[in-house]
DNA sequence: ATATAAAGAAAGTCAAAGATGGTCAGATGA
DNA sequence: TCATCTGACCATCTTTGACTTTCTTTATAT
């Protein structure tokens, strides 16, 4: 029932949360841990680790290889979090906004209940009946006027 | 003798009572148990866990994947509040939204920061590539999704 | 010693298979 | 007629494994 890339990846937050933002992995001996094939370790990575989500990962193969996830700081708030309302274009799928709300939340530029509300309003429940062509243009547009409003 | 879906139906309202508010169910499993196609299960709640019936449901696929169906609060003040959520109807102007959510936030029922996500997320600008045709209705939605989340 | 080849040790890529849930139109039945 | 039931087809997410690339270590020849 539990999904082993949810474990995998509540495993690795875990660990930069404890080193403060940073974890290096290996990802043949994460994979022998969780009993699976190492190329698993890269699909959470893939899906769960990315600069959308916050993340920035570099690695090295051979001999004492490694991987590390570092967690992104913001040093100036006001200044990324406009850099990211203009990041978010005309156009952005359910999952990015997602995505993009919660780094908001984690970087507390908005608090938990503006991510609820915001993950609300453009969820694909509340654009149901935008024509599908339309969606994910309606929803960058919904994003961009609630954070602006949040801000100016 | 009983159809399928009441059955099922009441299945999971003894599951959400149990659990204190929320089931969480697995389509094709239940399916099995009942010995019907998945897609009785999707019909059970479409017709009789709606936000009318005052329901809240959220689902995810693939491997690991399922059904949450949630019973908004109802012996409490929100009670009230879920009415008046449903008085919302499936079309709105933006004008009708701003008073509605105005009183929200006059009976304390929102926050004023809620009340200013809320507006910029149905307005006109917001809206602006959807189709007119499909504005008001699209705007519902919204609100409806915004004000529901609050209290699930 | 030095250069080089071979072996070993990681990590990366990608596509197929597996596991769920969603949709919709037509059949069925009270 | 209207609600219910069914099944074919679709969308999304996860797991697996074969094959590839890169880096380090070790053996070998000069």
């Amino acid at each position: 029932m539990a999904r082993l890339s949810d474990v995998i990846e509540t495993f690795i937050k875990d660990m930069i949360k404890e080193t403060g933002g940073e974890a290096e992995i290996q990802r043949n001996a994460l994979a022998t841990r969780f009993n699976c094939v190492p190329s698993q370790i890269n699909y959470v990575i893939g899906t769960r680790f990315t600069t959308e989500h916050g993340y920035f990962v570099e690695s090295r193969r051979g001999g004492g290889g490694h991987i590390k996830i570092k967690r992104i700081s913001v040093n100036n708030p006001y200044n990324d979090f406009m850099h990211l309302i203009l990041s978010i274009g005309d156009s952005i799928s359910e999952h990015s906004a997602v995505a993009h709300i919660n780094n908001f939340v984690d970087y507390k530029l908005i608090s938990f209940r503006d991510g609820i509300l915001m993950k609300a309003a453009i969820g694909s429940k509340a654009l149901q009946y935008a024509f599908p062509a339309n969606r994910d243009r309606i929803r960058a547009e919904i994003l961009k006027n609630m954070l602006m409003r949040l801000i100016v």
